[in-house]
RNA sequence: GCUGGUGUGGCGGAAUGGCAGACGCACAGGACUUAAAAUCCUGAGUUCGAAAGGACGUGUGGGUUCGACUCCCACCACCAGCACCA
């Protein structure tokens, strides 16, 4: 027999799969059911890394062992290629954006086909490609018309530098993302998508959804669900004269006694109209200035320090005790959390303790607990301290004071319950070249006015200058002829909207558009999407997982409440791919001095050595260091399964490989299901070492283990499958185990004395408690004879036996 | 700081509360070979012992249990996310 050829057998069955589009999707099979298997769009920017492997094989495995299992399997995979890549490859080298996308495309599915990934090649499309991002534009139609797309001015994080805005992910520790640059913070003209209101579906998705803890628990933290109470300060000026009032947000209402100073965000807009009554007016202007000015970075990083300022001539008055407080301006409130304002409790929050310290504002304890110090919330509640200061509630249990405070406030009608979320409204535009321009049109006789569905796509028009303005506005507002428009209303000239939407835009609904990715009348057929249904197992990266899944669900949501789409989940079930590490613990990149690409591993070992080996290493989502190390262990093993050819005999499930290749199905098929690659290798691997030991396999043993393997190895087991039985191993349907085989006849049990491991020996399987003591006391009369009175004898049969003496 | 997760041989890593270290790498010994590679077989947690066998052992310290890597409490370390969120 020849020796195992990977690059002639891998080619020879990746390149007919490719031909016959094996692993097509059929819309409405009419006996199988339905099973989605998605992984995240590849980002059109190089070649695809080791992070690809690592990522996509078990899903491949997942989907190919679904097929097996009789379900019509839909495992699509398409381009997210809005992304800066393209357009970093426009501004640097002058490449179109176009090309470079059609290009990488190319690029990834060709690489993706050398992994041997069953993906289903009709129904590819990218981001990009005017007949999808039409419907992306549709949806932003929808969300507009149904009024949650609304245009604001905001503050953004702007690089003067690059005159761009840029996210906070793109600005991070106050430096641009690109140039290295500061960032300043800027007034602009904003895009908002009414996400917010979303929050209590989303948090209902993540209870739904089957994916991890820590992951749940981010998304959760990124929503920032906080119960709390909402509170009305008077406000008056120093005649005495109530002018109106200051709603705070508050999550520790048990507090209220202690409040000495009441504090507003600079930017919060409510004393403006009393500028007669303040007599600081220009300090309180030169304070909101200078916190314009001052960078998201410096407030950040200035947190010991807090600047402040009062507002003079104005001050308020503490609902449950009539007591005056002050009034300040701070840029630790944020104007975009609750109301902006705060009541402030030194006693009891560390923040507002270091403030009161600045300004020398007294401090008022309410709590009882050490007093050279803020005690906060944490503490006193956990210790159920005493209140104290506090009027009547002097002496009672900080944790029901807390409801009857809030009972007395509320009667007083001085405030109520209220939820705040620090998940704001999503920021949607950027002024950006390569991304999907709003189907918006600003008409100074009409106003904003939406384009007509039958308008869209509204194509991106070709250029080739991809800087912003010196103002920063978009690219595209230098397309003057593109710009300037007819009013679809009055038909006067008007102008287009210039931002394009933001990468995330096209990532939000794509797993819809694989049910249908052709439709030019929808952004997918409704039956067909009540077909395929919600994606069984969705599995990708985890860099940029909370906010794109918070965006899927938001999306989903409005979809399906407009009637677009049959349901509110759009994914079942969410993995996360760990990261294949470099010698330094990091993230695999090329700067890393073992930086390896998944085609040079592909290349010297084969497609199916390299899945193995890097599933082997460890599980789908933990992070495992890269190392060629332990490779030359997956090619034996590989080499040892193509020598099963030559031991080949007889035809049924041999008595002697019964109990294992029905301990091995279960095992592979389960760990399968949960993704476990490297504890279904190791299954295989054993069982191929009985197969040795007796020198021979049955043909029915050969076809069950070749199938089983099939998931992960593909081209090997493909090929010994056709050399062996003369017929594709992809008609085959997955190998079934029998629960009475999986338990030898005889057991080998171990016999604890004490609970300490005496000896193990071989029993019957299932022997009654009694007989096998009779056989120890046979055995080992000098452990266990009638004489000894055992005080507790803890049997589980064909586990373990103790005995207590 | 807050939240979540992880911690097991020389290494990657296995173990529904029931023989810790499966499987693999590296290592050692042997077979084959003139030799090496490849391949095949065997061994191996640490430690005391010639051996039989014993002691210790899953980050640390306690607890629950006949029995704990697994459950509970406290602490330490690392990783990730969030971070002036009132």
């Amino acid at each position: 027999m020849k020796n195992y050829d990977f690059k002639t057998i891998e080619k020879k069955w990746q390149d007919k799969w490719f031909k016959e589009n094996s692993f097509k999707a059929i819309d409405f099979h009419p006996t199988k059911p339905k099973y989605y298997v998605l992984y995240e769009f590849f980002n059109i920017s190089g070649n695809l890394h080791m992070g690809h492997l690592k990522g996509t094989v078990p899903s491949d495995a997942l989907a190919r062992m679904k097929r097996f299992q009789g379900y019509n399997v839909l495992f699509p995979i398409g381009g997210d290629s809005f992304g800066l890549p393209a357009e970093n490859a426009a501004i640097k080298n002058g490449i179109n954006p176009h090309k470079f996308v059609e290009e990488g495309a190319k690029k990834a599915f060709e690489q993706s086909r050398k992994i041997g990934l069953s993906f289903d090649w009709d129904r590819t499309f990218c981001t990009s490609d005017p007949d999808y991002y039409k419907w992306t534009q549709w949806i932003f139609l929808q969300l507009y018309n149904h009024g949650k797309a609304y245009k604001k001015e905001g503050v953004v994080n702007f690089c003067p530098n690059c005159k761009t805005v840029l996210s906070n992910e793109d600005s991070q520790g106050g430096k641009c993302d690109r140039c290295g640059g500061e960032v300043i913070q800027k007034k602009r003209w904003v895009w908002y998508l009414k996400m917010k209101e979303y929050s209590e579906k989303l948090l209902d998705n993540i209870d739904k959804i089957n994916m991890a803890e820590s992951l749940k628990e981010a998304q959760r933290n990124w929503i920032g669900k906080s119960e709390g109470m909402q509170v009305a300060f008077d406000l008056f000026n120093d005649k005495n004269e109530k002018l109106g009032k200051v709603e705070i947000f508050t999550t520790c209402i048990e507090t209220i006694y202690g409040v000495t100073y009441v504090v507003l965000a600079p930017e919060n807009s409510l004393i403006d109209s009393f500028k007669s009554n303040i007599k600081n007016w220009t300090e309180i202007e030169d304070y909101r200035k200078k916190t314009a000015l001052r960078s998201e970075f410096d407030r950040l990083s200035d947190q010991k320090n807090k600047t402040g300022c009062k507002v003079d001539g104005l001050y308020v008055v503490n609902p449950v005790n009539k007591k005056k407080v002050p009034l300040y301006l701070a840029d630790f409130v944020l104007a975009g959390y609750g109301t902006g304002a705060v009541m402030a409790v030194p006693a009891h929050d560390q923040r507002d303790w270091d403030f009161a310290k600045t300004y020398n504002i007294p401090i008022i304890q309410v709590i009882e607990g050490d007093s050279d110090r803020a005690v906060e919330k944490k503490e006193y509640l956990s210790a159920n301290s005493k209140m104290m200061n506090s009027a009547e509630f002097d002496g009672m249990n900080v944790l029901q004071a807390k409801k009857k405070i809030a009972d007395k406030v509320v009667s007083l009608g001085a405030g109520q319950k209220q939820i705040n979320y620090k998940m704001q409204d999503w920021p949607f535009n950027r002024q950006r070249y390569w991304g999907e321009p709003f189907p918006i049109i600003f008409c100074d006789h009409c106003g904003t006015v939406a384009l007509d569905e039958k308008d869209l796509p509204l194509v991106l028009p070709e250029t080739d200058d991809y800087l912003p303005n010196e103002k920063g506005d978009s690219p595209l507002s230098k397309v003057k002829d593109w710009v300037e428009c007819k009013c679809p209303k009055c038909g006067r000239i008007a102008h287009r909207e210039t931002d394009t939407m933001p990468n995330w835009a096209g990532s939000s609904w794509y797993w819809l558009r694989y049910t249908d990715p052709h439709n030019p009348n929808a952004l997918a057929d409704f039956e067909k999407l009540k077909y395929w249904g919600s994606v069984d197992c969705y599995t990708g990266g985890t860099e940029h997982i909370t906010r794109h899944v918070l965006y899927a669900f938001f999306w989903q949501n409005f979809l399906y409440e407009i009637g677009v789409v049959p349901t509110r989940e759009p994914f079942l079930r969410k993995m996360g791919s760990g990261l294949i590490l470099d010698d330094q613990g990091k993230k695999m990149s090329k700067s890393s001095t073992n930086g390896v690409s998944p085609l040079e591993v592909i290349d010297k070992y084969g497609a199916d050595a390299a899945r193995l080996h890097v599933h082997f290493l460890g599980g789908y989502e933990d992070n495992t260091p890269w190392t060629y190390d332990g490779i030359s262990g997956i090619t034996a093993f590989l080499d040892r399964v193509w020598a099963l050819q030559e031991i080949v005999k007889g035809e049924d499930v041999s008595k002697e490989h019964k109990i294992e290749l029905n301990k091995l199905i279960k095992k592979v098929t389960d760990d399968l299901e949960d993704l476990k690659l490297n504890t279904s290798i190791s299954a295989l691997m054993i069982f191929l070492k009985k197969v040795r030991e007796d020198k021979f396999i049955t043909k029915a043993e050969l076809k069950a283990f070749l199938i089983l393997l099939n998931p992960m190895a593909p081209h090997i087991t493909s090929e010994i499958f056709e050399n062996v039985f003369k017929s594709q191993i992809l008609d085959e349907s997955w190998p079934k185990y029998d629960e009475k085989y999986l338990v030898e006849d005889t057991i080998n049990l171990p016999v604890q004395i004490n609970g300490k491991l005496f000896k193990v020996i071989p029993v019957a399987k299932d022997i009654l408690q009694e007989d096998l003591l009779a056989k120890i006391e046979k055995q080992y009369p000098e452990v266990y004879n009638k004489d000894v009175t055992l005080k507790k004898v803890v049997y589980v049969p064909n586990r373990i036996i103790n005995l207590i003496k």
